[in-house]
DNA sequence: TTGTATGCGTTATCAT
DNA sequence: ATGATAACGCATACAA
């Protein structure tokens, strides 16, 4: 309480002063919510300019009104991971727009297993998304739960009432099996996503699955095994060209073990795999198909078309988005679920003749 | 005030009164800014529990402290267009790590010509990073600058004493310039960012340049034209492969006209010409050299490395972060200056034999 | 170690 | 149209 601090900053109390009105009356000369006089507003104006007020304290706000127009983000490992990922992009993207008749800002926050989820218990916002599959999800959910602010959850088991965004992995991922089994392949590998937050590279046991607490590799790959009951399969350790790469390679070293077709749980995998492929000297789709899992636009692919699943992920993120105005404006929040659409391309064929 | 409505959530002092302590005790159990008798420790987590209470409201707690935990990074136009480039991605990833030691939350929001302010007006944030170099950001400037928290501004022109992230993009292309000049081209064409926020694409007029206000822009075109004085320059709509290949086509389309180098400003650019070029049915590099800027990982060049100015984009990041936590600690924030390494690639080669 | 008292800066309600 | 007042929920300085 010295003389040598910062002056303080002017609150509206003081313009009010200055302009001589009461602070109500310069509060909802900031707010506009309701009617005042020209004059009167022009004095509480002119008193804040001349204070260098510029407004209200948002943080005194927040507290007064119980919202702050922040909406939390929680993705999964690092941020850049995540936006290295062209679904959660296009996620993200649809979020902004269901979120748009909030004009609420997008607060990223990463759900790691290192943090103890304190700010995920203090940060100030008005509802929560969470994207993404790990079983931390569920650590985060309880969190957040505790704090009785809207969530909502795309892609993973949110328990409880609690509203959700799906998507048909199972059905989707037995669609595209199906089609490479259409086509006459039988000896089959699969390249699936990471089965929980270690994201381990490896093969698939049942041991392993019985683990595992990603939903959407566990229901992608239920579904893949639908129709390929005893293919092999190893996880990746993210979505990542460079993860598809490296199991490509495992997968396609040895020409006596080698698979007449991969199917991978995500684009970018198997994107990885068919140049594993090419740098084995390979052809796609003649000496091996490729398929994979989220219909992105992927470059380097030399006139190629992946054979994929196409999911609506912009439309994913809206819902998302649209489902916490809704809550946010006192209505309950409904789980809206999606379904992806086949896409045949060019990376699988029938297999070659032996 | 009907008994209908949802019940008033537990409030700290709720908890105290359940415990039997006083409120300002339960606050330090939960805060651990003092020592509290085990005893007492438990009876109020007990409480807590009882109650439902799962910790401080955060709104109240910000408003109380003086912080919120949260710092906004503006960028320019759509949030979707930022995280299509990967050199903002790679800053936000720096700016992660810098900021790590706070553990402030990460508010994205958007400056749009359209925007009338009020979000950046009024969102609870301690500071803010501004990234993004259109003239537009002046305007934000002033918003932001009067609500007296740290700025620190990336790639743009800040004014005043306001700590900036800078990059040394005039020499930087200067030096990619004078490689393609080394090589031997004297036919060249540059492939510009946007001049402005209207990220019009189109030929650069000295007229359209002089009302230019995107800083590294002009700094990079200022950089090429040392150079090559009186190369034409066609300016993008964005860094995006699809406009780079627009452009391309534009430049590359005539056989008359068409120079034999085109030196984008960046990467992103630079592949959308090569695209155009092979579209064209002309070899890079033998048929036309392409260099670019940023030095980013940039797929589907089937083996080309790119012949490009290497920025250090996830440290510039991190410096923000950095400087953001300096100010927030009190101390001033500097400004902090980097510079690129040129790289060259095989893009870019001596010109074709007439 | 614990309790008391105050204020952080607003805004909503109600009365005038 | 304007003003007085009471919360909003918490954390800190200080006293005990």
């Amino acid at each position: 309480m010295t003389s040598h601090e910062t002056p303080r900053r002017a609150t509206i109390a003081d313009v009010a002063r200055q302009a001589g009105v009461a602070t109500s009356t310069a509060s909802v000369v900031f707010s506009g919510k309701a009617k005042v006089a020209e004059a009167t507003r022009e004095r509480v104006l002119a008193a804040a300019s001349d204070l260098g007020y510029t407004g209200p304290d948002p943080r005194a706000a927040s507290l007064r009104r119980g919202r702050s127009g922040i909406v939390a983000v929680v993705l999964e490992g690092h941020l850049r991971a995540a936006f290295l990922d062209p679904v959660t992009t296009a996620m993200m993207d649809g979020l902004t727009d269901g979120l748009a008749e909030l004009s609420a800002g997008i607060l990223l926050m990463r759900d790691e297993p290192g943090e103890d989820g304190s700010a995920l218990a203090s940060a100030p916002v008005d509802a929560f998304v969470l994207i993404g599959c790990s079983g931390r999800t569920r650590a985060s959910l309880e969190i957040v739960r505790g704090r009785g602010l809207p969530v909502v959850v795309i892609e993973g088991d949110a328990g409880g009432d609690i509203p959700r965004i799906t998507l048909d992995n199972a059905a989707a991922s037995a669609a595209v099996a199906q089609h490479v089994k259409d086509l006459g392949h039988t000896d089959v590998a699969f390249v699936t996503l990471s089965l929980d937050a270690d994201r381990t590279r490896g093969p698939i046991t049942e041991e392993r699955l019985a683990t595992a607490t990603t939903d959407v590799t566990i229901d992608r790959l239920e579904g893949l095994r639908r129709v390929f009951p005893a293919a092999p399969a190893i996880s990746a350790s993210g979505s990542l060209i460079d993860e598809g790469i490296i199991v490509g390679r495992a997968l396609l070293a040895d020409p006596d073990s080698r698979p007449t077709a991969v199917i991978a749980q995500s684009d970018l995998l198997a994107v990885g795999v068919i140049r594993a492929a090419e740098e084995l000297g390979l052809r796609v789709p003649e000496d091996v198909s490729v398929a994979g899992f989220d219909g992105i636009e992927v470059d380097g692919l030399g006139g190629l078309l992946l054979t994929t699943s196409v999911q609506p992920a912009v439309d994913k993120g809206r819902a998302a988005g649209e489902q916490v105005a809704r809550m946010l404006n006192g209505l309950p929040g409904e789980t809206q679920h999606f379904t992806c659409r086949f896409r045949a391309g060019t990376t699988t064929a029938p297999p070659p003749a032996r």
